[in-house]
RNA sequence: GGCGCCGUCGCCAAGUGGCUAAGGCCGAGGUCUGCAAAACCUCUACCGGCGGUUCGAAUCCGCCCGGCGCCUCCA
């Protein structure tokens, strides 16, 4: 079964065909640097991430272009509030982001250009949507037309009646009609502006991703991505002007994901009810937010709330105390090396496999991909039990689960961007925040051995106790006793 | 007002015409253990309501109830 994608434009899933055989364009919209990163653009970024992943796990070359929108009203408001120079604003948030997408283990993007270095990109093509006759100046704005796109409103499912209703001109605009949308922006005093044949201005906000996408990825790319909010009237217009520059439909196909919602709510700035990505990561392992943004699949809404995040750390937990025990039976970073020997000979493929390709083939289906490998993982304590009570299995079979936890290791870490961490280091994360003195910990677990060898129950229940009381759980193994954080 | 989405076990969540409706969390019982922990086993849903289409529907159609989104900056 081949890979089928959810087609916006279209409203269809559709069979996934890239325009250059074993090559693909994506462009993702990235975000708008004057604040932190919430909880909502972590989940574009977890599932165009976790898009790009699969789609190299398949054999793509992917170029994967995400842009960092860096010249706005909105930074140069906060410039303003901070009395800062906007482009102090940016840097900084950019620099913010890097470090939050770094946490929730984001590949990085191929190419992360900014609005600000494609100004003569962008300049290009409002030049050339005004000979065309698509585009008009007035007063040093620039506009698009929308009555000459006959295609407009095809994206959203809109038509130009409906839209009308609704729209407005702000003071100070000079369109000719209410739904067209500027180009370009004449500056006032103060302001950040570059030199346009117009006079001195800044770029609207839609044109920036017409011009780097076309600059990094053609007149024509496969695939085209971002929150479902940027589907009107962002991509509609971004389809306007690419396609009245080069006379084609720039993507082939629109993937659009859900929201964040609070309380079933959406999660938004202008409401005030976000979380930012780094109040959520104080308290949770970054990959407990991975996975429980990719337990739902990605074009539905998501509702946050503490206690989901609990549901999905126990998930994680399940996997990683297997993880754990074959990389403490086998030796450390074993997992790893035998990903990479199942690569090396072409043994990646297996039932699981085929049952987790299956779920991702069908517009990247996430949760039930993450269903196969929760039914997987318990095969494999159930094999790994049986081993341990019949010894002259383990060296015979030992092999063959190795095999099967690979496979299940490298469809989390290498596809759905989980597991990135040692096994063992993940199982306590969170010793920063309880502020343990492992010292004490350790002598208190010796305590506890000398008491248990002396058949002091009651003895070595305190001192466990007194573990539990520092959020300490301890396992009793046959190679002796272990620790970990709650 | 226009366009659109959603309502599946106590909670989260797949499934969108046909095997006994995935999976996770929680709960109950059991195996293992000095006791635990971890792991494993067993148990827990006729899919918002009504009507229709069909041999057959959670899955298609209609109406109703309830929740939400876009139409204005927003992942």
């Amino acid at each position: 079964m081949s890979l089928r994608v959810f087609n916006t434009s279209t409203g269809q899933k559709e069979e996934f065909i890239p325009l250059r055989e074993g090559h693909v364009g994506m462009y993702v919209c990235g975000v708008t640097v004057y604040d932190y990163c919430h909880i909502g653009h972590a989940r574009a970024a977890i599932v165009f991430d976790t898009v790009y992943r699969y789609l190299q796990h398949l054999g793509y070359e992917v170029n994967d272009v995400c842009n960092f929108t860096d010249i706005d009203d909105k930074i140069i408001k906060r410039a303003n509030e901070e009395n800062i120079g906007w482009q102090e604003v940016t840097e900084k948030y950019i620099q913010a982001f890097y470090e939050d997408m770094g946490q929730l283990n984001i590949t990085p993007p191929t190419t992360e250009p900014k609005a600000t270095d494609h100004i003569d990109g962008m300049l290009d093509m409002v030049s050339s949507l005004i000979e065309q006759g698509k585009a008009y100046e007035a007063e040093g704005d620039v506009y698009f037309s929308v009555r000459n796109f006959a295609e407009y409103g095809k994206l959203s499912g809109h038509n130009l009646d409906d839209l009308k209703a609704g729209a407005r001109v702000e003071p100070g605009e000079h369109k000719r009609d209410p739904l067209d949308f500027a180009l370009w922006k004449k500056s006032k005093p103060g302001e950040p502006s570059w030199d346009s044949p117009w006079g001195p201005g800044r770029p609207g906000w839609h044109i920036e991703c017409s011009a780097m996408s076309r600059h990094f990825l053609g007149t024509q790319f496969d695939i085209h991505g971002g929150g479902k909010d940027l589907v009107f009237p962002h991509h509609e217009n971004e389809i306007a002007q690419s396609q009245g520059c080069s006379g084609t439909p720039p993507v082939k196909y629109w993937l659009h994901n859900g929201f964040v919602n609070i309380n079933e709510e959406k999660m938004s700035k202008s409401l005030g009810n976000f979380f930012t990505i780094r109040d959520i990561l104080e308290r949770y392992h970054p990959e407990v937010l991975r996975l429980f943004l990719l337990s739902h699949h990605y074009r539905g809404p998501i509702d946050f709330a503490d206690q989901y995040l609990e549901d999905a750390k126990k998930m994680l937990n399940r996997f990683y105390e297997l993880f754990d025990k074959v990389n403490s039976a086998l030796g450390t970073s074993s997992l790893d090396i035998y990903i990479q020997q199942i690569i090396d000979n072409n043994k990646l493929a297996s039932d699981f496999v085929t049952r987790f390709e299956q779920a991702m083939n069908d517009d990247f289906n996430t949760a039930l991909a993450l269903a196969h490998m929760n039914e997987e993982l318990t095969r494999l304590n159930k094999e790994i039990t049986e081993m341990y009570s019949d010894p002259i299995k383990v060296n015979n079979e030992l092999v063959l689960i190795d095999d099967d936890v690979a496979r299940l290791y490298y469809c989390g870490k290498k596809i759905l961007g989980i597991f990135h961490s040692d096994p063992h280091i993940y199982k306590l994360w969170n010793i920063d925040h309880l502020n343990l003195d492992t010292e004490n910990v350790e002598a208190l677990i010796k305590q506890r051995k000398a008491a248990r060898e002396a058949k002091d129950w009651a003895k070595a229940d305190e001192c466990r106790d007194a573990l539990t009381a520092l959020g300490v759980v301890l396992e009793d193994t046959a190679q002796g006793t272990v620790w970990k954080v709650k």
